[in-house]
DNA sequence: GAGTGAAACATGTATATACATGCCATGTCA
DNA sequence: TGACATGGCATGTATATACATGTTTCACTC
């Protein structure tokens, strides 16, 4: 009676499951600290190494962090790719100083099975996909306009995410545990939609971040437009191990 | 009569300098074959488990590429971050099919102090710098400008390049182990100068990269300016382990 | 009560051994 | 000459064992 998976992967891939899993279920918490070696080793029914080199290759993944002598806990949700800050403009809006004030409208919320337009975006194409469009403000003035095409099977408690307090990108980061990321930026003129949502002149430059997440098959994907006079920037921070 | 360093860190670790070593001074060149983990064992006298440990490290580092039954080679210079592919913009044009012409022209090329503008960038404040302008060309119009600041001390040969046939990022890629990457994007209002060397509109908008690249405590920083008309992108992909 | 030392326990490393798995070259047989 | 089997060799995994190293706890001593 293993709690094991019973796959052909090897062993330790199995222990390394397993542990996901219980850090993803949320039975272990962030900072919790799991079960030592040795009571894996017995209740998994498998060797201490083999334990161990789960864990040390869980730790070099940053999912865990280790203390000898001490014990091992979930680490903090990692920065798992670069450009992770990228666009989280209300934190941005928030770091400016107390006089700016940050705002969310949320425009169109809609379930519906996916037009051509997400087929090309690659999602699966069978399940309907939740497609919204949000504008953010500063102080009453449209800043950026976020198109999102999320598969709400795939993240958690999408539906009930609450689009003014937290930002999108942050929160599907630390749900979603991505295979593959892509990002494309690109300045365009701003269309006709792009310029009435965002109040501004029809051929002024937007930059545009796209952003398409893989977990496994399944695709999200993210466009966002800032409006150039805004002087918002995307940036990013990677720091190898 | 050992080949690994005596210092204090652990065996693995001590092999895997070895053959870090090995790659670096060209002795192992590119795709060439290791010796096989039992050869290792023999001329490095430590088991087997410890050698495979550290080659299997530095294969998912990206160092090596393994093949059961086959064995142990020497890895292309790996992707070591995100927006590598990032406006390599001499092969995008060649990509674009065989009509078109990619050319550059060299406008600057000075070794200074660090005025204040580096300084900014956190350059060694003592050495001189190398500074160029290059505009490249699609068609004999220009659609990019790229701004270097590169500590020559830091690369070797930089100064013996040739900025026309090398895409320049990837060169400073493969040469300088980074131990950080800052990118930072925006969209800006061309100033009069790269109005000029772009030969756009004052106010029209650039695409701009500015990329900023730690080694050790050591600075360079590109910045490119790309004609929003021209319609290139800048992106990544990224595929974690 | 404060300080000390040892036990208990955690992770970290190193080794020997065994077997599994995959590739390739060699040799045999048709 | 071609197809196939096989042995050799490479990496991949799993285990038991031993010891090293760092932290906490707790009992004992002064």
């Amino acid at each position: 009676m293993s709690a094991l998976s019973d796959t052909a992967s090897p062993l330790y891939e199995k222990v390394k499951d397993f542990v996901l899993a219980n850090i993803g279920s949320g039975k272990w918490a962030q900072n919790a600290r799991l079960p030592s070696e040795n009571d894996l080793v017995n209740s998994l029914g498998v060797s201490r190494m083999t334990v161990h080199r789960a864990l040390r290759e869980l730790t070099s993944e940053g999912h865990l962090r280790r203390v000898q002598g001490v014990g091992t806990f979930v680490a903090p949700p990692k920065a798992q790719s670069t450009l992770i800050e990228v666009s989280n403009i209300i934190n941005e809006i928030r770091d400016r100083g107390g006089k700016h004030r940050a705002g969310v409208i949320l425009l169109e919320r809609i379930e519906h099975p996916a037009p051509a337009i997400i087929r090309a975006f690659e999602f699966d194409q069978v399940k309907p996909v939740d497609h919204s469009l949000v504008v953010h403000f500063e102080n009453d003035v449209p800043v950026q306009l976020e198109e999102r095409y999320v598969n709400p099977a795939l993240v958690p408690h999408y539906l009930d995410q609450d689009f003014t307090s937290i930002a999108t990108l942050e929160y599907l980061q630390r749900c979603t545990p991505l295979t593959e990321v892509e990002h494309l930026i690109s300045a365009l003129p701003a269309g006709p939609e792009q310029a009435r949502l965002l109040q501004m002149p029809e051929r002024d430059s937007c930059l545009v971040l796209h952003r398409k997440t893989w977990t496994g098959a399944t695709v999200a994907t993210v466009n966002t437009f800032t409006h150039v006079g805004s002087r918002y920037s995307l940036g990013s921070r990677y720091r190898p191990t």
